[in-house]
DNA sequence: CGACCATCGTTTGTGTACGAACAATTCAGG
DNA sequence: CCTGAATTGTTCGTACACAAACGATGGTCG
């Protein structure tokens, strides 16, 4: 199947659209979400006190730190980060000795990651970093706007 | 200037939250972007009919077939890309002989791009692929809600 | 004119992202 | 029990994303 859109007059496209008939790169969700994404991770960089913590790290610790035990599969599917993905992250933690891998006794393919002591430390201070650096990317709206995005925005990452 | 947090009430914490006192990645601006535009990247390939074009490259193109011509710094602020993010997206697309490349007469470090006739074709059955791609991301929300969350994500983009 | 600084494009290095293929292991059904 | 399907973690290849440093060029100001 290729694209038949040729066939479509230009009214049918406008339709399609808000305004314009054409395509204004500025007006669609896909670019502003990576727009706002990217502002996001200036700010987390900006804000995390510590400078080699990316925000996949800080989100795995995090939520290792809620579950206390998991393996990486299971944090990879709490965290949404692919399997390949999350074997990179799981390692650079590693070396930075903050989480510890043992692998599992009742199933032998599973290896258990369980915070270090300088990971319980770090996700101790850190907390307070995450809550500021969620407040000042919402910054621009007011707090009844937050809540309304916060709602619309986690139903289109379903 | 470092980590002060320890100094807090948990009253205090709780006072920036939304709920609970501790810190929920689910709840937080910035998981919930990364998974809103992975959803989105997932239905751009799905969608998009060219399998080898990626969601920067089209930004690329779109943008180019709306300007005509500019220098790669200039299409990658337009696009919001990195200069060096550029250099590999414009490689590729030259590559594929979908744009074209020539120095400017009048500044001899400025690089001119513009599309080529494959490039304008491409363009032109892609523009109601990229609506389709805009329609079906926002598809959870319904006019009135996505009027309201695109106006809020922009002023998150800036 | 000449020193200075900004801009342009490039390269290098690190860190996401994900499809694809792989070996080892577990599990379900016959 | 035993064969086949599913799961776990790993590796490879490609494509963003950005900091940092670089040579080349352009503009400005004394």
């Amino acid at each position: 199947m290729g694209w038949r859109a040729a066939d479509r007059t230009e009214q049918t496209l406008n339709a399609q659209n808000d305004d314009a008939g054409e395509y204004l790169l500025e007006n669609q969700v896909g670019h502003l979400l990576r727009r706002a994404h990217q502002r996001h991770t200036a700010i987390f960089q900006a804000t995390i006190g510590d400078q080699q913590l990316t925000p996949l790290q800080f989100a795995a610790l995090m939520k290792l730190a809620d579950v206390g035990e998991a393996s990486q599969n299971h944090l990879g599917r709490l965290t949404a980060m692919d399997a390949a993905t999350m074997q990179g992250v799981i390692k650079r933690l590693i070396a930075r000795d903050l989480i510890a891998r043992r692998p599992d006794p009742d199933d032998r393919r599973r290896l258990l990651l369980t915070l270090t002591e300088a990971g319980v430390a770090l996700v101790g201070v850190a907390t307070a970093c995450g809550h500021q650096i969620s407040d000042e990317t919402l910054d621009p709206l007011s707090p009844a706007e937050r809540e309304t995005f916060l709602k619309l925005l986690s139903r289109l990452s379903g």
